[in-house]
DNA sequence: TCTCTATGAATGAACG
DNA sequence: CGTTCATTCATAGAGA
């Protein structure tokens, strides 16, 4: 459905300000669209969890999965990614999990527990010690560069000065979502990664209590 | 999926009446949750996705009872790839300016520098700070690289710039990698940022997109 | 439309 | 640690 472009962009979500207070407003239909989305990704999410939870009850499909897009790249994924990789790049699951730690607000990873990590992210693809302490350095900085909006986003224009996010979002982006982030507040998108396992309750690591297992519940995916 | 329900709709959105205007007002904070809650769905299906592309491949699997599940809820919806994502783009003068500053020498524009560039252009279209930082290390970075190419051998391809690549690749490689890669190179799945369309072997898809940037694209996607 | 190229942006790694 | 570099991904725009 084209939900942008059926609404274009700049109708769907407005700054409005009173009494100091900051908000997003959207309009009815568009609060409508909204939910109607996320219902439906609820519902194929819940599927495919029920699907990837009967396979694994078959098989150790991780393994053969992991595998599979590690072995054979080739088929597996993007198709031209053939040549040898210089630097390392995390898997979806292995960002997840990177995420979660970091998002436990345990500030820096000891030497150890970076010991830790990076052997249990070895479990989901290739990773070496240095890649996550590069990883949380990385992370930590550019999430603290966050801030340097100077009340800049006056521009008018059709393009709302975004903001300066560090990551993921473009400041000119056009969609949706990156209006949605306000301005002052960079969201990073990978940040919240969800992953199969937990939905499906595999076993995992950085589990415990962690925000997005919060939400994910609240969809109520997980049953 | 009970997203209203466990929030209650009304206690998540309000009506907020301002200048005769009626919508709804998200707080920052519900914002935010909202965008984790929608990350959340992004990335679990995307990492399905990448289950079930790997899954086809063995296709022992294919005969369970996924077919219903799992092919067609996301088969049926890839199809409304919203495709939204916009970048900056710098006007003539914008690019001007940017030009005279870069050939003035100053090296890196420091944050300062960045902000008051940034708001001057601004007055010649939307632009952000990250969008000036950008263009610099962009710039920079690819003038380098042509004096490189241009000073460089004459065929650059069996070989290229070993002295520029000899320092950027080295701690990939770990255990993990040596085993898989036998220390030829280390070439391991990479396709980690590509969305579902590209995992499922989507291929109608006009253009490209940007799957972990853009959640709204897959957020669209079972829209 | 499809392809190709220039370039904005993201990010792992390195540097001071 | 904060910055900067190098490399890659994705896209807007030009050309066929």
């Amino acid at each position: 459905m084209e939900w942008e472009n059926q609404h274009g962009e700049e109708e769907y979500l407005q700054y409005q300000i009173q009494n100091g207070v900051c908000g997003k407003v959207m309009s009815d239909e568009q609060v409508e669209e909204l939910k109607k989305q996320i219902v439906a990704y609820s519902a194929i999410s819940e599927q495919l969890a029920e699907l990837h939870k009967s396979m694994s009850a078959h098989h150790d499909f991780t393994g053969i999965r992991f595998g599979n897009l590690y072995c054979d790249p080739i088929s597996a994924s993007v198709g031209h990614k053939i040549t040898a990789r210089q630097r390392w790049t995390p898997t979806p699951l292995q960002l997840q999990i990177l995420e979660n730690i970091y998002d436990q607000g345990t500030g820096t990873p000891s030497k150890q527990k970076i010991k830790e990590i990076a052997s249990e992210l070895a479990q989901h693809g290739p990773i070496s010690e240095t890649n996550v302490y590069n990883w949380f350095q990385n992370r930590r900085a550019r999430s603290k560069r966050k801030f340097q909006v100077s009340t800049g986003s006056v521009n008018a224009e059709s393009e709302p000065d975004v903001s300066t996010k560090e990551k993921k979002t473009k400041p000119v982006g056009l969609d949706f979502i990156d209006n949605f982030s306000h301005g002052v507040e960079s969201f990073y998108f990978q940040g919240t990664e969800s992953g199969i396992d937990q939905l499906i309750g595999k076993e995992e690591s950085s589990r415990g209590y962690d925000p997005y297992n919060n939400l994910v519940e609240q969809f109520g995916l997980l049953g």
